[in-house]
DNA sequence: TAGTGATATGGAACCGTTTCCAAACTGCCG
DNA sequence: CGGCAGTTTGGAAACGGTTCCATATCACTA
């Protein structure tokens, strides 16, 4: 029970309370001797100010909230660690919301841009619709991006299209024609553009670009997951002419994908070329061809963004965007395609 | 901005503060035109209640402080599912604490016992030790401890020795008699018998029960992580008589083995046996044989102890241990062993 | 030793809520 | 219509800090 007030500690100290505030916050103008006094009261009694007191005198919270997706696990974690580390070392708290639905999320959305709670606001992967962006922005609350985008707000990205096209014309500098993308669903639940339709855009791309012709059959999309990657995979790979390699638009479905080439009996890569996307943990050790995406960096980035915002930085007319880089990890799931 | 007060509704619908305030928590004793002419005003003010204050009038914060180790990811992140399920349903905010290191550890043990901050303190996997229990439990806070392990506290756990045993006494059913244990360091750097050691002690029951020689040279132990595990399988296959199957502590760990074994050419489970430990989610899409433990109930459970403890429900002179049920997945990574 | 500007200090006011107490109403009964 | 118990209500006090302002103290200088 730290139920000692300041109060407590001034009368011990014999000083005011005032003194004691300042002692605290270490305010220049206390002589030597006083603080001394102070110290050793705050010592005898184990005096620990209440955040919370300070927290309403002071207007600040000193919390940030973080708003991210579980259920997109593995990146999520990795991106969590960034952020983590710079906020612990700015000492602000971490209050996590996670997101696994359209109703969380609106529910979220309505009751988080609390100016008086949090200092600032963390949004990962699932940035706002219009009308969200347009009510974040009325709360005045600080606002970061991370993996998501907005023209109104500060954000951390990647290219996807960049990256959809690195993966696309990886496989085809290795001599493939029959490409098949799957990914997540494009139209995604959560109102806005998704990464796997920027993706999407850049395999387009890339097969134009190699004067390959699209087949709206070698590309499927479905909820994200293993089992629905598998399924969409297995559904390819009984084509009358099926794909002699598979994008898929991240590790995650790159697995299922996998296990797709295994059941038909396919030896990878020497059948089937699998690359996939985002290089999370188990890609290494699934030998997976991947894109990398910086994930630890993003939420280091994002949350350094939001404090030098929280100091008053500003910035030039233009809302900052930082783009991190993209690069094809080359691994064991992708080859020439199989010469016949 | 909302910096609308609970005066300005006051003046607004023509009563006092105090009567704003129990409309504001439904206080029965209201008459239904004063609530009515309240709302309007709360309406047409778009007021809403600064949770700073109101935690400070209150004595509560309705927060939870989470410790948990970002490290172990895949099993940490589905407690945590656990734990937001909960939580939120109970409108708590669930501050986070990633602890990677032993000073980032010390650190939060001191400064978390603040019960005007925290309502309830939740730890996974980290416990405290004595002198650590000691400063908690005098801080008055309540706390629960998941898969951690401290008589003084009530806590969510799994018999780590039954599952040591499930595990070997597989394997030995399958017919197998050089049984190897990988795991990471029984002398946990985080001060406390950790459950790799358990586990170890399942095994060897389950060894000295079939009357099966323990072998040295077939445990070994080392820092958590795929490569470190693969390092051990590695030695463990070139030994003179290597074992036929291995046990490792986690399912982490298996995959290192899994990689060790694909570099000798060895086919699981024909050449040898697997066995993980945890099921997280990538087990299945290796299709891991593994004890499965259940994470994301561990933390619902966790969670829903610590807000009892809030509600004030007192428990019987026992400290409550939750112990949650194991179960053996046999995938396909194990096999009688090759005969010869 | 008085006077000066700079530095220290005490303590009231404030942050925005809840809670408590006393006062003001209400409706009902005799 | 007066009295009374039960509801409603207003507003001061409290929560535990920070900040501001006025006052006290200090170290020098003339």
């Amino acid at each position: 029970m730290s139920s000692t007030t300041i109060r407590d500690v001034a009368k011990r100290a014999g000083v005011g309370v005032g003194t004691v505030s300042r002692v605290l916050n270490n305010h220049p103008s206390v002589r030597e001797a006083t603080r001394q006094r102070v110290e050793e009261a705050i010592a005898a009694l184990n005096y620990k100010p209440n955040p919370i007191a300070r927290q309403l005198s002071m207007g600040r919270s000193h919390n940030i909230a973080v708003i991210a997706p579980f259920f997109i696990r593995p990146s999520f974690v990795e991106r969590l660690r960034g952020v983590d580390t710079v906020l612990a070392e700015h000492d602000y708290d971490l209050v996590l919301y996670n997101v696994e639905d359209q109703a969380k999320r609106d529910e979220l959305y309505h009751v988080l841009p609390r100016g008086d709670f949090f200092d600032g606001l963390l949004i990962l992967t699932l940035g706002p619709d219009d009308e969200e962006a347009e009510r974040l922005q009325a709360s005045g609350i600080p606002v970061v991006l991370i993996d998501a985008h907005h023209p109104r707000f500060p954000r951390v990205i990647i290219d996807d299209v960049e990256g959809g096209y690195l993966a696309t014309r990886h496989l085809i500098e290795l001599g493939h024609h029959r490409i098949a993308y799957i990914s997540d669903i494009l139209e995604s639940p959560f109102k806005q553009v998704g990464a796997s339709a920027r993706r999407y855009e850049g395999y387009r791309r890339a097969l134009a670009e190699a004067g390959i012709d699209f087949r709206p059959e070698y590309y499927r999309q479905d909820h994200h997951g293993v089992r629905e990657a598998q399924q969409m995979a297995h559904a390819l790979l009984e084509l009358p002419e099926p794909p002699t390699a598979i994008f898929a638009a991240s590790d995650t479905q790159a697995i299922g994908v996998l296990r797709a080439a295994e059941e038909h009996r396919l030896r990878v890569p020497q059948d089937l070329s699998v690359i996939g996307f985002d290089d999370i943990e188990v890609a290494e050790y699934l030998n997976l061809t991947t894109v990398h995406q910086p994930l630890f960096t993003s939420g280091v980035e994002g949350a350094e963004l939001l404090i030098r915002m929280l100091n008053g930085e500003t910035f030039d007319p233009e809302t900052p965007v930082i783009q991190l880089p993209l690069r094809l990890i080359n691994r064991q799931t992708t080859a020439p395609p199989p010469s016949r």
